[in-house]
DNA sequence: CGGCAAGTTGAGCCAGGTCAACTCCGGTGG
DNA sequence: CCACCGGAGTTGACCTGGCTCAACTTGCCG
C-alpha cells in the first residue's frame, strides 16, 4: 500500500476540496530554496506533491546535518517546531508542495475518516522511519549505511523500473546530501559506492541509478552480515576460472 | 504541557473507560523483559505508564542499536512493524504497560476528540524526538551527545527535581543502554561524563543523578560548540589564582 | 560473604574524517 | 563553437576520535 498525498486528497469530498483550495498555498521550489520560516507559523502543514524536501539541522561550528527526507505523499506537520528548533525545510529537488492552516487540517481530519487514516498512517511511518534511521546511523559502518539506504530508496522512489524486478533504484538527491543525511563524508560515500561496484554487487548506470546486481549480499550487508566480505574473494576466483576456461 | 498516558486515560468517558478495560491487558514488565512479538500481533498498541521501554535493533553480527527510548505516556504503536523488522521492544527498568487492540483504540481515537489530540501529540512528538535522535547520531561526537542526551532526559523526566532550577537530572537508564542508544562504548560513555566532570559543567550525585552546573555551556557543548574546549583553560586559570589568593 | 554483572581505566589500533589535488560536467558569454 | 568557470564528484595521503581488548574496581543481590 502507498499512501500519498494523491490519495490523502482523492478521499475528500467536494466541500472539503474547495475548503481546501481557499486555505492552502500550493508553491514551487527549486533546489536549494528553503521553505521560509515565517510561513511556516501560519502553515504549518506541508504536503509533499513532488520532489525531496530535507530537513536539515545545523551545529554551531557550521557542521550540517540532513536529519530527515520528506518525498512524494509525506505530510510534514511543523506545528510547535518552527520557532524553538534549528530546524529547516530545505528543496533538494525542483519540487512542488502545499501548504495548510492547522485549521482546515484538522477539520478535515476530524470529519473524514479515510483521510484521517491516510495521515495518521503517513505520520506513523514517518516515526517508523525516523527510529530505523537512527538505528542505522547508530552503529552501522558506512558500507552498511548505504546499502540501507539504496534499500531505503528502491522502497520510497517514485521512479523506480518496478518491470525490472526492482532492481533499478533511482538516488534521488545529489552525493553532497546523501553524506549529510548518512552522517558521513562525500569522500566516504563516494568510496563506498566504489566498493559496492568493485565487488560486483551493483553497478552504477548514471550518478544517480543504481542497478542492483546481487539484491541478497546487498540486504545482508545492510542487516551487517560481516561474512560478506569473504564472498569478494570466492567471485574473484570464480571470475579468474571462467576467464581461463 | 505534558503528554501522557494519564492525559489519555482521564480524557476518556466512563462508557470508553470500561470499553478499555475490558479490551485492553496491563502487565508488568521487569528490567530485560521483552514484550512478547505473539502478544504484539493481537494487541499492537502499548501505552507505557511507567518506566522505560527500549525498541532495539539487531544486527546480523550481534551489533545491538536502542533506536528509540519510549518512557511514561508514550503510545507506541506496531501495528504493520512486528512481524517483518528485526526489531523489539524490552524494558529497561521495572515498567507498567498497558496492551490495547486496535478495534478499541480506533474506536475511541475516532469518537473522543480530546484523546484524538493527545495520541496525535504523542505520535508527531515521537516523530520529531527520532528526527532529533538522528541528527545527534548523524555528525556529533561523543562528547556533544552525551550532553544532548542529558538535555533530553531533563525534558522528558518526570523525576526531575524541578526545585532546584532543573539541574539535577535523572538518568534512567544503565551505562551500557545508554552507550547502544547514541551509538557509542560504554567505555566512551564513561570516559565522556568524565570530562564533563573534570571540566566543572556536570556533578555525578549518584550514578543515575547528574547536576548541571554549567547549563549554559553544556547547552553550547550540545549544540557543538567547539569554543567550549577553550573555557576549560579558563576555568583551571581561575581556580589556580584563586588557590593562589 | 561470595559471585557476577556493570562500570571504569589504560594502551594500542583502525575506520573514516580531513586536507589537497585533480577530473568531470553543465552553464555562460565572447 | 569553444573557452572559461564553478560546483560536484573522485582519488590519494595522512591523521585522529573513538573502538577494541584486557585488567581492574565497584556495586548489587542472594
Amino acid at each position: 500500500m502507498h499512501i500519498n498525498a494523491n490519495g490523502f486528497c482523492k478521499s475528500l469530498t467536494p466541500k472539503q476540496l474547495e475548503d481546501l483550495s481557499n486555505n492552502s498555498h500550493a508553491a514551487s521550489l527549486k533546489r536549494g530554496e528553503a521553505i521560509d520560516g515565517h510561513h511556516l507559523l501560519a502553515w504549518p502543514i506541508v504536503a509533499i506533491s513532488s520532489g525531496v524536501i530535507s530537513m536539515q539541522h545545523l551545529l554551531e561550528d557550521g557542521r550540517k546535518t540532513i536529519a530527515a527526507l520528506f518525498m512524494q505523499g509525506d505530510i510534514i506537520d511543523m506545528r510547535g517546531i518552527s520557532s524553538r528548533n534549528r530546524s529547516h525545510l530545505i528543496a533538494l529537488n525542483k519540487s512542488n508542495i502545499c501548504r495548510l492552516s492547522p485549521d482546515v487540517f484538522e477539520s478535515i481530519v476530524e470529519t473524514n475518516r479515510e483521510a484521517q487514516h491516510i495521515v495518521w498512517n503517513n505520520l506513523r511511518s514517518q516515526t517508523h522511519r525516523a527510529i530505523d534511521h537512527s538505528a542505522d546511523l547508530a552503529k552501522k559502518q558506512a558500507l552498511e549505511k548505504l546499502a540501507s539506504f539504496i534499500f531505503e530508496c528502491r522502497h520510497r522512489g517514485t521512479k523506480t523500473n518496478k518491470t525490472k524486478e526492482n532492481v533499478l533504484v533511482d538516488i534521488p538527491v545529489r552525493r553532497i546530501d546523501l553524506a549529510e543525511y548518512l552522517g558521513m563524508q562525500p569522500e566516504t560515500v563516494s568510496r563506498s559506492f566504489r566498493t559496492l561496484e568493485e565487488r560486483g554487487i551493483i553497478e552504477m548506470q548514471t550518478i544517480s541509478t543504481v542497478l542492483i546486481k546481487q539484491a541478497p549480499v546487498l540486504r545482508r550487508i545492510a542487516n551487517g552480515d560481516k561474512t560478506t566480505e569473504k564472498m569478494r574473494r570466492v567471485d574473484d576466483d570464480r571470475f579468474k576460472v571462467l576467464s581461463f576456461g
